[in-house]
DNA sequence: TTATGCATACGAAGATTTTCGTTAACATTA
DNA sequence: TAATGTTAACGAAAATCTTCGTATGCATAA
């Protein structure tokens, strides 16, 4: 399963949030940001589904498309790639900067911060 | 500033990591991962210098590159990015995936520690 | 049955990114 | 000076990604 371009992404991206969708449902939520017709959509969908990134649901007239690729690998995939690429392989500096970026409620910084007592403990 | 293409990242990460260096230089270090001709490095060196991606300093025969696009910045772009698009815009989620991933020193994970208490404290 | 609307399929054009062959400039060496 | 080697410049081919026009099939409505 080759790695998922730009506007793969975006399309797996609503199926990741909604579940399995029909193209026409893809079309709508997808062009709340950009503005694309709708068969450079579906043609989107088709290529997706022989890359194998997507799984289509033929047995109904419109076709379901659900994402192949599960989101978490996907987030794993991506994040050690940019790990990699821009943060010369450091996992902390990669942290720092994301907590510093975007604010976290209490109980998310309180669970990040059990993570950390896991693996200190872990780690000994 | 254009959002730097693959290439350009994997070229930007070299100049970020060893400082401003020479067209063969990078090619070298480039060529460690990829296997790349010595021309297509200059071209996307000469494209990355007119979208201004990198800066060129002609005075010697051997032309000189250095990255115009700060590390700190691109990291920032790209983790807002991979944040929105992967995460759901969830620092959160990004942080816990991240500190799984990858194994981070017990320094490291004090200075985390540090982070999460002063936001903590700075949102009262 | 015929017309209309919505669906998928197909193919190719368009845009972007990547690659490199070729040329020209310049320095060094024979 | 002539030959050689290293460099930057240029242009275009190749590869990849994105977009959409058109064709076709299948329902439903007139």
């Amino acid at each position: 399963m080759p790695k998922p371009t730009e506007g793969e992404l975006a399309i797996l991206s609503v199926l990741w949030r909604r579940g399995p969708r029909t193209v026409r449902e893809i079309y709508s939520e997808f062009n709340e940001t950009r503005e694309t017709g709708y068969t450079t959509v579906l043609k989107m969908l088709q290529i997706m589904a022989e890359k194998g990134l997507v799984m289509r649901d033929e047995t109904q007239k419109c076709h379901v498309y659900q994402a192949a690729l599960a989101q978490s690998d996907a987030q794993r995939w991506f994040l050690g790639d940019l790990m990699d690429r821009v943060f010369n392989g450091s996992a902390h500096r990669l942290v720092l900067q994301a907590l510093s970026t975007k604010k976290a409620s209490a109980v998310e910084l309180a669970e990040i911060r059990k993570l950390i007592d896991e693996i200190e403990k872990g780690g000994k």
